[in-house]
DNA sequence: AATTATATTATGTCATACATATAATGATTT
DNA sequence: AAATCATTATATGTATGACATAATATAATT
């Protein structure tokens, strides 16, 4: 029983939403019932305000709320138009060290190492022989005198975006975007047991040799063995 | 060169964002610079709007930004307390079908196959034996007399659902958790090649044998036999 | 026809007032 | 003294009206 009273049974609850709550609701509803489109204007402001017998302000913050998160964008004497909403907009401003909690950091730094090995199948699928030679001139670039560990940093995360490009999906691409600066920040943080190093590590140029045989299962075991020493970190 | 007329040179460009946008920037920086952590409350919308020289709108409009990212939680009398962000929150509203273009339906059908094949070593990592009971149990399930397509899905929802939560990865579970409605209705609708069927397939009883060896490559590459099928879908 | 003024319109911002819920305080009861 | 209840103060929620601003549409000019 949830109740903090065992002999209160459940009465129903009560609508403590907003009017806010209310108009968003009914703004998104009325998007969908009009099977509107991209580029598609809503009604204007005062007009929305009228119909819903609401104030202009009720429905400024309800639409404002849809533009935080993407679905809309307004525009002066136009009004509200629907936008191929950025799917991953609204999590921009959240993706900061500064403000996530340590497990949600770990949960992070899991998830980057996940997509990366997960998305085998994407890259092999679309990889193309520019994209090998793209990759086979980053990972020569390593070694090519200064080893300075910035250097190595750039490198790194020149390989791997290009990685993320080559699947050609923008969701993943996105996501890693914003997880490699969360992934850099845990990964030098205290937050894991420290740095392993283990014997047969892969490198770049090996990863891209698996490439050229477009074969999904050796690249994925490769990628995995490849991001090894990070993935010790967080399994022990 | 991006400009219009060639003989236009690059003059800088100017501040274009609204007051809101100022005021929200300020606001995160007060919050980084002041060390605030969850449950700290942010001063009160006058005094924020006192004190950087704008009305009480702006910085409600720039609060309400901070609210629908899940970055703050306003509460009537106390003030705009910060709270552990809901970091995929803000995705909830948008991650339906029917406001998403093709393009991006697909990436995320995409995502769902990576992040599965991917997560394979946190699953291992943290399954226990209670764990493979309960998988086993709705792996049995199947096949018990019922074969009707939708308990099907419902079990293969229930049996993948619980995969995800054995991973103990909360940013994981709730990705799966949005992206599962996209997924089916993906996989039903017709943007994808019609289905395959292949010969070895990999079923959810044998799934759970894998997992009781604890070998994490073995079970990436059990799991992504699982989803084969699937994957054939948009591999060709 | 192309450019330049003008008017119109819908959003952006401001100011003020009041409603409402809740934390804090004080009064009452046991 | 502790617990309960009533009161007050306070910060957010909502409403209203006004004006600023930028973009569109229209008219005027070259």
């Amino acid at each position: 029983m949830e109740y903090p009273n065992e002999n209160m049974g459940k009465i129903g609850t009560i609508d403590t939403s907003s009017l806010v709550d209310k108009a968003e609701e009914r703004i998104v509803q009325y998007i969908q019932e009009n099977k509107m489109v991209i580029g598609d204007v809503l009604p204007k402001e005062l007009d929305l305000a009228l119909n819903l017998g609401v104030s202009r302000t009720v429905i400024r913050e309800a639409l404002l709320r849809l533009k935080t998160i993407g679905l809309v964008e307004s525009k002066k004497h136009k009004g509200a138009v629907l936008r191929n909403p950025d799917v991953l907009g609204s999590l921009r401003k959240v993706f900061h060290p500064s403000i996530l909690d340590d497990a949600t950091l770990k949960d992070m730094f899991e998830l980057r190492l996940g997509l990366e090995v997960g998305m085998a199948d994407f890259i092999v699928k679309n990889i193309t022989d520019e994209d090998i030679k793209e990759l086979e001139d980053i990972a020569n670039q390593v070694g090519s005198g200064d080893t300075a560990q910035t250097w190595q940093v750039e490198d790194e995360i020149r390989f791997h975006s290009k990685l993320y490009k080559i699947s050609k999906n923008r969701i993943l691409l996105e996501l890693q975007v914003m997880l490699m600066p969360i992934f850099n920040y845990v990964h030098e943080s205290g937050l894991l047991s420290s740095e392993v190093v283990t014997g047969d590590f892969v490198s770049h140029k090996e990863l891209v040799e698996v490439l050229k045989t477009r074969d999904a299962d050796a690249y994925r075991n490769a990628i995995r063995k490849h991001l090894n020493n990070h993935f010790k970190r967080i399994l022990g």
